[in-house]
DNA sequence: TTGCTGATGCAACATTGTAGCATTTGTGCG
DNA sequence: CGCACAAATGCTACAATGTTGCATCAGCAA
């Protein structure tokens, strides 16, 4: 049974952009990650399989994949975005920030349950849920 | 009948800090606006009330303010901060951010209804909900 | 009033991201 | 294949938002 799922390259190439090696390489670090990645992640990651690329161009790849809908950017620790493949979740769940390790993990159980209580003539884009704690992990030590 | 409500002074001497001008200045500016204000906009109204400080002061007056549980510290436009009271409303309410106008409005009516489905071993200490769309104002033009 | 400590101001630095522009590189086409 | 052209990149400079170190100032208790 052969893999479904678009590769980096036909994907990229699906939404009418040009499949270059930054393209590819950082579809490729988003899509091996199991939680959402800062841009100064990403670059590191990068860098481990050999891969180096301008600031500004990791930049700008991560903002036409945003663009395109491939992927979405959310509040992550202080200041930063992080930035997860769409279809890896289906995009509507809550992220959960450790105030302790600072890791960011994706709560697919936790949804935002809104209920269309907003005020009228209001209209609504997207919910963007973030928790802050201790996660599992460090409430062990 | 007496306002009950302490003073910025006695609120700050309560929690043990210096009564500064600085201080005082910036809990009567977040105690009379009706929305979250960005450390820009707090400079602002203190400089149309004659009061200036500098930079560093502003955010290590909100820092202490935070610190201290009188004011919170939630994500508003891009990578900028916004304050506001805790007493003001409680502090466990949504906020909406209008990507148009990109001002930051108060949703009291919209809980997150978390109901408690964090995986085992996570602890919760705050909940962010920000709403993105656009405002009644910007939807009517 | 005085002295101690917390708060301030100033300068320098850090992080995260954008803008302009010359150069390179993907892609479609002959 | 080899070209031409637009899209993408890299570099430099800049902007926005905070933070750090350190000398000075000022609240407050005695
Ligand atoms: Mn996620
Ligand atoms: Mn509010
Ligand atoms: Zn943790
Ligand atoms: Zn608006």
């Amino acid at each position: 049974m052969p893999d479904t799922r678009p590769s980096a390259r036909e994907l990229i190439a699906a939404h009418g952009g040009r499949v270059t090696r930054a393209r590819v390489a950082v579809l490729e670090v988003l899509g091996s990650a199991h939680t959402p990645l800062s841009h100064e992640g990403i670059a590191s990651a990068l860098e481990e399989g050999g891969e180096t690329f301008d600031r500004v161009t990791l930049y700008r790849t991560l903002e036409w994949l945003v663009e395109q809908g491939i992927a979405t950017r959310i509040a992550g620790s202080e200041r930063a975005w992080n930035f997860e493949l769409v279809d890896r979740h289906g995009h509507h769940h809550a992220h959960f920030h450790c105030q302790r390790c600072g890791r960011v993990t994706c709560m697919e159980e936790v949804a935002p349950a809104l209920a269309g209580a907003l005020p009228p003539g209001f209209s609504l884009a997207q919910a963007e849920l973030v928790l802050h704690g201790a996660c599992a992990e460090c409430n062990r030590s």
